[in-house]
DNA sequence: AAGTCGTGGCT
DNA sequence: TAGCCAAGACT
């Protein structure tokens, strides 16, 4: 990897700041430097792109609009606030980070790197934003945009895959970052690789710092930063289970742990749970699959249902790891059911927009209702 | 160290 | 389409 020296750092800061001062995008978490809205923009950010983030964030400061109000607040309400967002475990640390400040800090925030970091969902790229943007510290905010730039600009050949590769760029960019402007350089190294510098399309012609650019020199652009590709998401199979009722549908909450943990769906059932361990999945008609599915549920809930498939292709919803996919099968009832063993609710269709849903969920949803629209 | 944990955009 | 990719943290 390249070595920059102490007159080419210089010029490196100058040139970047210039073109921020000149160029900076004007998002709604830039209007001033308070912990708070540099915190919770930062967590939303976290592997989510900007212009996904705005109207969230703009809600989520309009419901919550102190760090009082977000420790105070229903986690419910907290979760519907997030849903869609994704992550979902970022909103339920938030809180919690929240109630440490307010009630173990007396509202006091931790102004360093390091104390940033114990506040829970607080990892080392969100604190070295915080420390910087809000309180001035010069220090490296290392997430994906300063791994391609600077993998890039130096030709950093350490796999940024491998959590110890994070410590050489924190190590690295430590030494470039101007330390009278450290929030201002961290955030143009975002706004840069979110412009000229993206992973797919970058336009390195234009770039502002072409010069500093070792990557570009010797025509190895798309070769940098250097990472191992992950694997494909696994396939799974589940039954989903529409349970109308004159009182709505028959909704379970999921565990509050795991994925997509306290959202609301359908009550899903995976498939491979359906099987004999001696069975094989493709030996299975839909029939089969209907018949079991009956089985199982009332097994676990006592609920007397007949259910029926609804045909045509699964809905499909793929997660980073997951590919599930999922078959409907429904059941029309015309008295209420006691669900007291049962670990879910009865909700009426216009209380949906109470409870927190997942996207697969909306996805069973529109298909439930251009299934029973015919 | 390697898996887990969402969603939407883009090619 | 299928496969990356996007301001990561936690276990």
């Amino acid at each position: 990897m390249e070595q920059w020296s102490e007159e080419t750092i210089a010029a490196f800061r100058k040139t970047l700041l210039k073109w921020y001062d000149e160029n900076k995008r004007d998002l709604p978490w830039r209007r001033d430097h308070d912990p708070y809205h540099v915190w919770v923009s930062e967590i939303m950010l976290q592997q989510t792109q900007v212009n996904t983030v705005i109207p969230y964030y703009e809600r989520f400061m309009s419901m919550f609009p102190t760090i009082n109000d977000l420790a105070a607040a229903k986690p419910e309400q907290l979760l519907k606030a997030w849903e869609g967002l994704g992550y979902y475990s970022r909103a339920r640390n938030l809180q919690r980070a929240a109630q440490e400040i307010v009630n173990d800090r007396r509202g006091e925030w931790p102004t360093t790197d390091a104390g940033l970091q114990e506040l829970t969902g607080i990892g080392p790229y969100t604190a070295g934003a915080i420390a910087s943007i809000a309180f001035g510290e010069p220090v490296a905010a290392v997430d994906g945009n300063a791994f391609r730039v600077f993998g890039r600009l130096l030709m950093i050949d350490a796999d940024i895959t491998k959590p110890a590769t994070r410590q050489l760029f924190a190590e690295t960019i430590d030494r470039i970052i101007d330390p009278q402007r450290p929030g201002d350089f961290n955030q143009a190294i975002m706004d840069l690789g979110s412009s000229y510098m993206t992973a797919k399309n970058p336009d390195v012609e234009h770039s502002p710092v072409k010069m500093f650019d070792r990557s570009y020199e010797t025509g190895h652009v798309l070769d940098y930063p250097v990472k191992t590709a992950k694997p494909r998401p696994v396939p799974v199979d589940y039954v989903a289970l529409v349970i109308h009722t004159p009182a709505g549908y028959l909704m379970t909450k999921r565990p509050s742990t795991g994925l997509l943990a306290n959202l609301w769906t359908f009550p899903l059932v995976k498939v491979s749970d359906l099987l004999k361990d001696d069975e094989q999945k493709t030996d299975l008609m839909d029939v089969d699959i209907v018949s079991r599915a009956e089985q199982a549920f009332e097994t676990e809930t006592e609920i007397p249902v007949s259910l029926a498939l609804i045909g045509g292709r699964a809905v499909t919803h793929t997660f980073t790891h997951l590919k599930w996919q999922i078959r409907l099968v429904s059941a029309e009832l015309s008295t209420v059911p006691d669900i007291s063993l049962f670990a879910g609710e009865i909700v009426a269709e216009s209380a949906f927009d109470q409870y927190p849903m997942p996207v697969v969920q909306q996805k069973l949803w529109r298909r439930w209702q251009a299934a029973s629209k015919k």
